[in-house]
DNA sequence: GCAAGCCTGACC
DNA sequence: GGTCAGGCTTGC
């Protein structure tokens, strides 16, 4: 599941070698993907030549002189460099060909989930975990009311974090997920922040976590998965001794150490 | 504000 | 063979 670390990753590989490249081919294997007209879709991009590639959240942007497109990869989505003469796999939906380049781009995406489309970058939506300054988040944390977690997670608030690193962050900071922002400390709060920059630093440096099928352009898996301390741990013990315990928050399974993230201050 | 829907592989 | 995984949108 790409996250903002996974993304990054994804971005920085893309950058490497196809910035000033022009889009001489668009086969598009799935329309949906890139909103059901394959044909409008090709029209717009081809012969466009890439000038810049940024990410936002967990979007990449290929940014054209006219105008631009996102790829999302939501669950299973993946941008691989594969040599020109490859044939599309069975989840490939998407191939691009780029003059002067001998490997072509396959978007590939078991779930069918991941989306490609014209649209400009945003520079007024929600400020991005890595990129943004921690003034800018912890304004948009202090504003908010609510479980913490659920917040954490809204990408129209802060973008970028989803379920694992969210998981990994509240607890080196020892917040229980479902607590009320309200209730935590502006001390409390900078203390998420840091850990927040500092956990999404050492996981781009090392390439992301791979939990299920994530790969970056090249197909290498990332080594943040060594790094996690809950996330897909239920039942293995913390530092602390107690048992990582598993429940469902906003939807989503959430891991957390009862001992170390308790929702109230106690004595004992 | 919660649940369903999009999807398919992995796992029990 | 049924259930689970979950980012994000849509609908009740």
């Amino acid at each position: 599941m790409p996250e903002l670390p996974e993304v990054e990753t994804i971005r920085h590989g893309l950058s490497s070698k196809l910035i000033n490249k022009t889009i001489t081919g668009v086969d598009v294997f799935w329309p949906p993907t890139v909103g059901g007209n394959a044909k409008l879709f090709s029209q717009q991009i081809l012969n466009q030549r890439i000038q810049d590639i940024s990410r936002h959240g967990k979007k990449i942007y290929w940014q054209f002189p006219e105008t631009s497109i996102s790829f999302h990869l939501r669950m299973t989505g993946q941008l691989l460099f594969v040599p020109r003469l490859t044939k599309p796999g069975k989840f490939t939906r998407v191939i691009f060909n780029f003059k002067d380049e001998n490997e072509n781009i396959h978007f590939d995406d078991i779930r069918k989930f991941g989306r490609i489309k014209i649209e400009p970058v945003k520079n007024l939506s929600a400020p991005d975990a890595w990129l943004a300054s921690t003034e800018d988040i912890y304004r948009v944390l202090r504003k908010k009311k609510g479980m913490v977690k659920h917040t954490l997670l809204n990408q129209r608030l802060i973008a970028g974090l989803g379920n694992i690193y969210v998981d990994e962050i509240l607890f080196k900071t020892k917040i229980h997920p479902l607590k009320n922002l309200e209730k935590i400390s502006a001390t409390k709060i900078h203390e998420l922040i840091k850990n927040m920059k500092a956990i999404l630093k050492k996981s781009i440096q090392i390439g992301g976590t791979s939990f299920r099928n994530y790969v970056d352009t090249q197909g290498t898996r990332g080594g943040y998965k060594n790094w996690l301390h809950v996330y897909g741990k239920a039942g293995a013990r913390c530092f602390c001794g107690g048992i990582i315990k598993k429940i469902v928050v906003a939807q989503r399974g959430t891991h957390f150490c009862p001992r170390c993230q308790k929702i109230q201050k106690t004595s004992l």
